[in-house]
DNA sequence: TAAGGTACTGACATGAAAGTAAGTGCCATA
DNA sequence: TATGGCACTTACTTTCATGTCAGTACCTTA
C-alpha cells in the first residue's frame, strides 16, 4: 500500500485560480465534503446498512438530514438504495463502485483528522 | 467480491458509530472540509502566496471569508502567516508541515471531484 | 487634494443549511 | 384500543455560514 508518495500534481485547471466559482467540481466538492455526507459515506464503506443502522452510526443526525443526504448521494451515483417490498419496510443502503472510489479517498482524510484532532484543537485553548 | 484496493481500515472509534457527535475530530473535519478551507489549502500547496494572490486564486471568495478562513487554518496550525513590516504591507501565507500533510490527502480528493464532476452532475439534470 | 493599492476589521443583512416536531401507512404485540 | 417500530415526508423555525459594504492606517502617484 503506498500512501504518501509524491502528491499528484493539481490538474491544470486547478493549478491556476484553483478553480472557477460555479463550476461542477465545486458542487461535487460541496456534496462530498458536507457535514453528514462524509459520515454516511464512511459508515457505508463498512458494508450495506439499513436506515436505522445509519441513523445510529451517524451519531447526532436527524431523520430529515439522513433522508436528504442519502438522496443527494444517491442522485450523485455514490450510494445505492435497495428497498424490499416487505412489511415492515426494509431498505438497504450501500456504496456504488464510484462511492467506493470516493470512500477510499475519504478514509485517509478522516483518519488523519482523527489522529490530529487532539493536537489541533487541544493546542488551541 | 473483492474491492480493488483495500482501503486503510477505519480506526476502531470510527468503525462503530462512525464517531460521536461533538468530539474534536468532528470540529477538525468541519474546518478542513469547509467550503473555502479546501480551496485555500489547495492553493497554498503550490507554494507561498500573498493575501491578494489568494484572493484571486480562490475565485469568488470575499475578503471577510478569506481573513476568517486563514485565521482558522492558522489557529489549527495548518497555515503559517509571515507579516513583513514594510510599507505597503506584505504578508505571505504558506503551509506548515501539518498543512502539507493534509494537502497531500486533499489533492487526490479534489482531483477525483474534478474528474468525476461531469459524470455526477451532468447525469443529474 | 483625491484616488488607489495593501491587508485587513467590524457591523449588519441574508439565505441556505440544519434542527424540531409532527404526521403517514402498515403491521405486530399487549 | 393503543403503543411501538420501520422508513420516511412535510411544515416550520432557528442557527450559522457567508455576503455586502464601509472603515482603518499608511504610503504613492497625479
Amino acid at each position: 500500500m503506498k500512501v504518501s508518495a509524491i502528491p499528484a500534481p493539481l490538474p491544470a485547471t486547478l493549478a491556476d485560480g484553483v478553480f472557477p466559482a460555479g463550476c461542477p467540481s465545486r458542487t461535487v466538492l460541496d456534496h462530498i465534503t458536507s457535514k453528514w455526507g462524509v459520515l454516511i459515506l464512511l459508515s457505508l464503506s463498512e458494508g450495506e446498512q439499513r436506515w436505522s443502522e445509519l441513523r445510529r452510526r451517524a451519531d447526532g443526525i436527524s431523520e430529515k438530514m439522513l433522508a436528504q443526504t442519502l438522496k443527494t448521494l444517491e442522485k450523485d451515483g455514490l450510494v445505492r438504495r435497495d428497498a424490499q417490498p416487505v412489511i415492515p419496510p426494509r431498505v438497504d443502503y450501500s456504496l456504488t463502485e464510484r462511492g467506493r472510489e470516493l470512500a477510499a479517498l475519504l478514509i485517509p482524510l478522516v483518519t488523519w483528522a482523527f489522529d490530529n484532532a487532539e493536537a489541533i484543537i487541544g493546542g488551541e485553548g
